[in-house]
DNA sequence: GTGATAGTGGATATGTATATCCATTGGATC
DNA sequence: GATCCAATGGATATACATATCCACTATCAC
């Protein structure tokens, strides 16, 4: 019931860019001393966030990260989605590598599938407006 | 939002014993065959569930595997619990590493809470009776 | 255009979960 | 107690996520 390494850097520095908002972008080496990820491994979530379109990068001298669109239009799914992968599809408990065929579904499925879709609606409900990390 | 495996050959594991339980032991061998999961992997699995109570294993001839209680009384969190570890552990979105303070929790985190516990509540009312695996 | 800056990407380590191999131990049966 | 059988445990291999290092490319400022 955890996120991994990635996911949760992805989030917290959305987090961040979402509270540290006033038009300048922000460096990526700033970003990972705030946050006290390795900047290097950050740059690559960054560099992976930019290309599924949650945020922008632009190089050079005045470069840096920021938001592609206001925190409060982007989607946690959208988040996480590039980093959990198959993880994140739900499924069966006993068979997660196929899909689960409720024909013959044991009494625990229901319970499982109501979780999976508290989580699904979580990730779907929230937006990245809706974190704050306090520094 | 899958369990790891480990976890997965465990589940599944109990699931068939407890649909099979006939006062015979079953073989650890068969068991991997049935399920098609690695025998000397599982072996390791079943040892870990054996040694935190939830089965009972005896060497030698007529050896073999049974669940320790009757399935109803099994609770999936004893079952997932030793190979969950730490990242069954509920937290915070944002600083999974470090207990979560409430003071200061971004909205989220309500929100993300109550998916933990839809979570934590499924594994301990489900039991492995609940459970049920076809072959 | 030149130089400085900052993101990009390839190659490479490290750690952990997963999987395999094989020798050893303990129990059942005769 | 001799023998067979099945679980146990140690050592090792593989896969993948995590993390690091460094060279390259794109952009801005002058």
């Amino acid at each position: 019931m955890n996120f991994s390494a990635s996911t949760t850097h992805a989030l917290r520095a959305m987090a961040w860019l979402a509270s540290h908002e006033d038009g300048e972008a922000v460096l990526g080496r700033d970003l990972a001393r705030k946050l006290k990820i390795p900047p290097d491994y950050l740059s690559k979530v960054l560099a992976t966030l930019a290309r599924s379109g949650v945020l922008t990068a632009a190089r050079g001298a005045k470069g840096g990260y920021r938001l592609a669109r206001p925190a409060a239009r982007i989607r946690l799914w959208e988040v996480v989605a590039p980093f959990e992968g198959k993880r994140a599809r739900s499924s069966c408990l006993l068979r997660p590598d196929r899909p689960c065929r409720d024909s013959g579904a044991c009494s625990a499925h229901t319970a499982w599938g109501g979780v999976n879709e508290a989580y699904r609606k979580f990730l779907d409900n929230t937006t990245v407006a809706d974190l704050s990390e306090a520094s």
